[in-house]
DNA sequence: TGTACATCAGTGAACGCGCGTTCACTGATGTAC
DNA sequence: TGTACATCAGTGAACGCGCGTTCACTGATGTAC
């Protein structure tokens, strides 16, 4: 069945109807980059698996032919790595939310901690794809030095720096200790989501746990 | 080029020369089984990419053709499984060799960490087959309860138990505290092997700081 | 105001690829009589 | 001792699939004269 840009609903070889795009008016092309972006996004909520992520069923998620992705981006590679972008974007920003108003140093790294904890438990394909990918499927800028500023890790650093002026946590190299955070949350958040059967108990009360183990070991000694 | 079986090269369609593997003596068949089991692992090693893990390219590294796999594992899947069920043994093993002739239990379990990361860099994508891929892409009893057993947890619930008994570290859950280390430590791992070009400085004094952070963050109140 | 033309946002069909899997077959070796 | 037969450990060719990507094309819309 042939349509015309008038209709919108065409019948796909598999005999499943699919919903034709309207084609962006002139000089807003771009438009349909953001679109992509995001039926990405949903293909990996709805399928939970990053190979879902194919320049075919994203073409058919936006109701678009698979050529039409190659006007806005310059391959496969080009495009997973824009996902990421947009994840790490995300991520931060529940992070600063989440530290937003206050103004205890230790209690605004709980607080991110938290927020990158559910994050990652909401979003579990999201985080996949940002923190455990191999590095050679992942952009530079999510992989080398610059994964500092990119996925949010400054200003932990800051809140770290914060805490030691503050005498809330030993003296020690910021830098260091922020690291050991990411990896426990990490180590905390990436377990939960590759084995969900296993019995660790609530999430909640687990970060409770690890925070307060991490608090005592940077306690400042008596 | 057509080959008998006394020969062992042939020339692949690519051009390459094969060698092909001399047929097994009968009742001899499951010999096969374990070379394509050690093919597979030499596959990860090298292309350091479970996507290369595939039904043809394992069978080409036996020097055998892929209805030959079918003979000794019902799908892919299967195969999959069966090289970790040989990691985790891999992994369990090389904890307890560390581990092994230690009195101390406090010391164990440093050792059995330290031996868990060194597993993990030296394997990665071993370990990320075993511990970082989609649950349903994993054998139940490896993201299940039962993985306690599997993976070599068991032993190091035995050692923070005696560790509490001898008042090395603060009384408490035994189960949830050997989920905490290992949360800890698999965080450690999987970051440097996703990250790798991040600067976390070398491996075995993060290792040391972080063994030293949970120490006291398990350690009793004065 | 009318018309030729350029531009823009896509489409449709096809390419070659590697994959998992199936199926009928082969040929060496052991066993029964 | 000789021979028919069963068994075992594979082979060879083919299947259909979904994939990334390329290429020539289309048709609506704006612009210049």
């Amino acid at each position: 069945m042939r349509v015309t840009y008038d209709q919108t609903v065409t019948t796909a070889t598999d005999g499943a109807p699919r919903v034709r795009r309207a084609r962006s008016p002139r000089g807003q092309g771009d438009q349909l980059r953001d679109e992509i972006l995001a039926a990405a996004e949903r293909i990996l909520i709805e399928s939970n698996d990053q190979d879902s992520l194919s320049i075919r069923a994203i073409a058919a998620a936006v109701g678009v032919t698979p050529p039409s992705i190659y006007l806005h981006f310059a391959d496969r590679t080009d495009l997973v790595f824009a996902v990421c972008e947009r994840q790490a974007r995300h991520l931060e920003a529940a992070m600063d939310a989440a530290a937003a108003g206050i103004d205890d140093p230790w209690e605004r790294i709980r607080r991110r901690g938290h927020a990158y904890l559910r994050w990652g438990l909401d979003n579990p394909e999201h985080y996949r794809i940002l923190m455990m990918s191999r590095p050679d499927k992942t952009p530079d800028r999510f992989v080398d030095e610059r994964l500092a500023d990119t996925a949010g890790l400054v200003p932990v650093a800051a809140d770290v720096a914060e805490a030691v002026r503050r005498e809330q946590i030993v003296a020690g190299d910021a830098v260091q200790m922020v690291e050991a955070l990411w990896m426990i949350i990490h180590g905390m958040v990436s377990l939960l989501i590759s084995k969900p059967e296993f019995p660790f108990g609530d999430a909640e009360d687990t970060y409770e746990r690890m925070f307060e183990l991490v608090h005592r070991g940077l306690a400042p000694r008596p």
